[in-house]
DNA sequence: CTATTTTTTGAATGATCACTCAAAATCTTG
DNA sequence: CAAGATTTTGAGTGATCATTCAAAAAATAG
């Protein structure tokens, strides 16, 4: 058997960056082509059609997003505590110059109710961010009072991802958070 | 001088709702074609290119909700106690299942980098929907702190809009927005 | 009614879309 | 190295895209 010469992990890479830049619909299979190299024939069958090469692209972001996440919140006792360490980043990034938002986020939105399956992926990866928080919550709260909190939270970021997408006023997306999120363990420095 | 012969605000009605549930890069001139009744060169007379059709179909959305806002807001004494009722309305518009989020919001996070003009519209038009709470909490508040609560309130709602787009636990909605806009008037009942 | 101006019509256009496939290249196995 | 299995190549396909335009219809002006 003759092994697959190029390398999944940067293909997929260049390929999740166009669409997220760009959105699902207005990434052409040509721009594809065109940023990660490879020539059709090789794509399709490696990822099947277009709908494959944007689901494993998906894939790849959701788990990098993940380890990112889980890296910062063992870094602290409690969620609480971690949790606007990673707002603040959040918000840091919401006011770079080439900010494009979060691409499960983009995704969700674009997607619409003739894309079904697609839009249903989506949603998968994002709940597994919501799940992932709750899961940090339900160390010292109830299951309840652990899915009101992920959820607020999640809320929270979907916000911020968006309202940074199109205003760049740092400060006041802090104090919103701080304001809206009155559970976490702010830290006193701004 | 011979006069428009259909009823462009129906034209533009159709327009905006394909827009909105498909997206600007997913709707057709073909689809608008077959929404409105119109042939190609009318629309194309009336309103230059695809551009300039959505364009006016933002315009036509962001009027018909910012006069549906401020029906709500001139029925209350003050915007603090106006507010839930629009939240209200928000979330249990999410719980629908045909929901297709925002008009305003989908479009900002579909338009990348590269369609700077249209991008720069529809934030032009979210801007209005921010100054218009902005301007109605300035009546009991200094300017910085009316920005502030226009902020925090814009967070929210694009919070809503987004969660609400995937997952339909109205609850919790309720309650991250109680929990998240402490300042606001909230009625007792549930 | 006639002349003029404007709107409507809808088939047609070139560009771009997602995708295919037969031939060439490359790898693994033994 | 030779045989067999797999991957790469890249021009090509029909479908769909945004847009055009000359001819027909309709409205207004005088």
């Amino acid at each position: 058997m003759a092994r697959a010469q190029f390398d999944k992990q940067q293909v997929l890479e260049n390929a999740s960056n166009a669409f997220w830049r760009l959105g699902y619909n207005a990434t052409s299979m040509q721009t594809v082509v065109a940023e990660t190299g490879l020539k059709p024939g090789s794509i399709y069958l490696a990822f099947g059609n277009k709908e494959g090469l944007f689901k494993e692209s998906l894939d790849f972001y959701t788990q990098q997003s993940l380890a990112k996440l889980e890296a910062i919140l063992t870094q602290y006792d409690n969620a609480e505590a971690a949790i606007p360490h990673i707002l603040m980043n959040l918000i840091n990034e919401s006011c770079q110059t080439e900010y494009c938002s979060c691409f499960l986020v983009k995704s969700q939105l674009e997607l619409n109710a003739d894309q079904t399956e697609l839009k249903e992926y989506v949603s998968q990866q994002l709940r597994k961010v919501e799940t992932l928080y709750q899961s940090y919550f339900l160390k010292s709260h109830s299951e309840e009072e652990a899915s009101a909190r992920a959820a607020s939270l999640m809320v929270h970021i979907f916000g911020i991802r968006v309202y940074g997408y199109h205003s760049h006023s740092k400060e006041q997306l802090i104090a919103a958070a701080r304001i809206g999120l009155p559970w976490l363990i702010w830290p006193n420095n701004a």
